[in-house]
DNA sequence: GCTTCGATTGACAGCGCTGTCAGAAGATGG
DNA sequence: CCATCTTCTGACAGCGCTGTCAATCGAAGC
């Protein structure tokens, strides 16, 4: 039981080790009957087919590399789990491949990785997917790949949702709530999505007749302490906001902690909303109202379909871009109690 | 350069590939000269050696498995980057496996894993590594491996803190504030280090002097929502506590929030501290209390001796078991503005 | 019944690397 | 200068699997 190999399951079954690559490849051309006895054989041996060997014999390594820069742990681990649940299920496994998007040597890396590895397929992150350089350097390769991001090269897939739209629902809700003197906290330059949100920010505002004035709007890194550094900033205008949106909730915890700090009370004296529903917006007090991207199902998606393309299946009707749907969630940052 | 394979290296440096090999190996034995040729010829051809080939033809795999149960993303976060650090130094990878600990077929499904795989090292998170049928197994294959934990099987190693020692100065921190009904919630009853933690406060607690009751003792899991349940049933005693100690930050934010839900001014009214210095210990408002524990240095190592042991380097002197410092880091929620 | 063709199966040659072992080249000593 | 080590190097045989291509089998067609 310790170490199975294609020729005991072959013999097992009493058929050439061909036939049982065939049917643990799921090729055509294999009679049910052979294909029954070569599982059963399989499974009575718990045979597991080597991954090395299939990746020296084959051309497929059985690998995707997952390309990121230490975005916040809880987004990582959610695209993690979405990936790896993609993987299992078509016996791949993932490669994890940390990287600074702001370094120059990067690509170069990235792409001598790739070839070291054979990576079948790779997912990657923002903001590593906004770099043109890796993005090229992908393309060159001929990977197949998908982007967390609403943009991909022009053989990539890309999921993700309508960030602009997301946060101009939640820049309305806000609105809503009867607010005109709204601050932003921008996030990170680097990343697409950061503009997108803006983006959808400014509609709102504009859709409602609201101007946006320069001293409500910060630049933040979509990380805590930029979130504390934006909020001080915005409250120490002379006319500060009554309500501040944050680009991620990381930033928007910091405002918090911020206005805590001084003395105000939310949702009352100050609202303050954040954007991605992490575990972090539940956790600090008051919970923040704030926009859900099911990150781990379009992680998942994108593993599958990169996964498809690599087994060849048939591709699905939908384009390559596609788009999953945002909701809000209304918490106590802006609504009080209820 | 995209794909350069041992034989070009060989032909440049106008050695056998043999020789290559043992160049890439760093196997002792071959002459400056060779060497330094060799390593230019790879240089400039940007050569790297297959995985799938070297896990086949050698008995390594050179991968380096990481098993766990969906723990903390912060947590999570932190092992993997030290995890990778490690790797990265020894041109090994990661490969990760997130499994069920309760689930009482999983260790054999790892037990298979480990073979299909060939993962020529394994570290273990908590509670996994609690599980004795998985530890088990896992000796039985006589796997390199290391724990994050205090106790490992005869073959492994552990790293860890001494959890005991570090909740036994956070309690009396507390203590040192002047408290004598400290309400404690406990972790998970599957991890070691929730009871070694739950020892620390007690012996603390006897130590000067004061008596446990059970009804200031309230059972977690580790989880936030946990948190807010145990920090319910404590506050709604005839006799509340003036402090509560969670056995980790999740829990002591779950209990923060009760604590502002009910309008208590913390620390004023209710002192809470935490246990890892997560990321959220320092989010929340106001910043927890809490103990560091250098879970990034400590899966390092761990990923390091396993290295080493597999590269069959000389053993530290140290002992398999090798405790890490921690360190009180005393914040807010326990002293107030400062 | 015998040919024909597609469906099914197997023999065989590697994939790129490492382990083994034998041979070549230096180093050492008398 | 030659015998004796030691150090260094290379030839060769796989590791476990997949791709290629040829062989076999069975059913359909004449």
């Amino acid at each position: 039981m310790s170490k199975v190999i294609i020729d005991d399951v072959a013999a097992r079954a009493g058929v050439s080790i061909k036939t049982v690559s065939r049917v643990m490849n799921n090729e055509p051309n294999v009679s049910e009957r052979t294909r029954d006895r070569v599982l059963s054989a399989a499974r009575e041996l718990n045979y597991r087919p080597s991954l090395s060997a299939r990746g020296l014999a084959g051309s497929r390594s059985y690998l995707i590399g997952l390309l990121y820069d230490n975005p916040s742990p809880a987004y990582l681990a959610e695209v993690q789990a979405g990936l790896l649940e993609a993987c299992e299920a078509s016996h791949y496994s993932l490669a994890l491949h940390p990287c600074h998007h702001e370094d120059p040597g990067m690509p170069a890396a990235v792409s001598a990785a790739l070839a070291q590895a054979r990576l079948d397929g790779l997912i990657i992150t923002p903001p590593v997917c906004n770099v043109p350089a890796l993005m090229a350097a992908v393309e060159e390769r001929g990977v197949p790949y998908a982007v967390i991001s609403d943009e991909a090269g022009p053989s990539g897939i890309a999921v993700t949702i309508d960030e602009s739209a997301a946060m101009r629902d939640l820049t309305e809700h806000v609105i809503g709530l009867g607010h005109t003197r709204i601050g932003f906290i921008a996030g990170h330059p680097d990343h697409k999505g950061a503009a997108r949100r803006r983006d959808g920010f400014e509609t709102a505002m504009k859709a409602h007749g609201l101007a946006i004035d320069p001293a409500m709007v910060v630049q933040g890194y979509f990380d805590f302490e930029s979130g504390r550094h934006g909020a001080r900033d915005l409250l120490s205008r002379t006319n500060p906001p009554s309500a501040i949106i944050a680009a991620n909730d990381d930033m928007a915890a910091g405002a918090l902690q911020v206005a805590h700090d001084k003395g105000l009370h939310i949702p009352t004296d100050l609202v303050i909303v954040g954007f991605d529903d992490s575990p972090l917006s539940r956790q600090v007090w008051p919970p923040l109202t704030t926009v859900r991207q099911p990150v781990a199902d379009m992680a998942r998606e994108a593993a599958a379909r990169v996964i498809a393309r690599l087994t060849g299946a048939a591709e699905p009707d939908n384009p390559a871009n596609l788009a999953f749907p945002h909701e809000l969630r209304l918490r106590q940052s802006s609504l009080g109690d209820t």
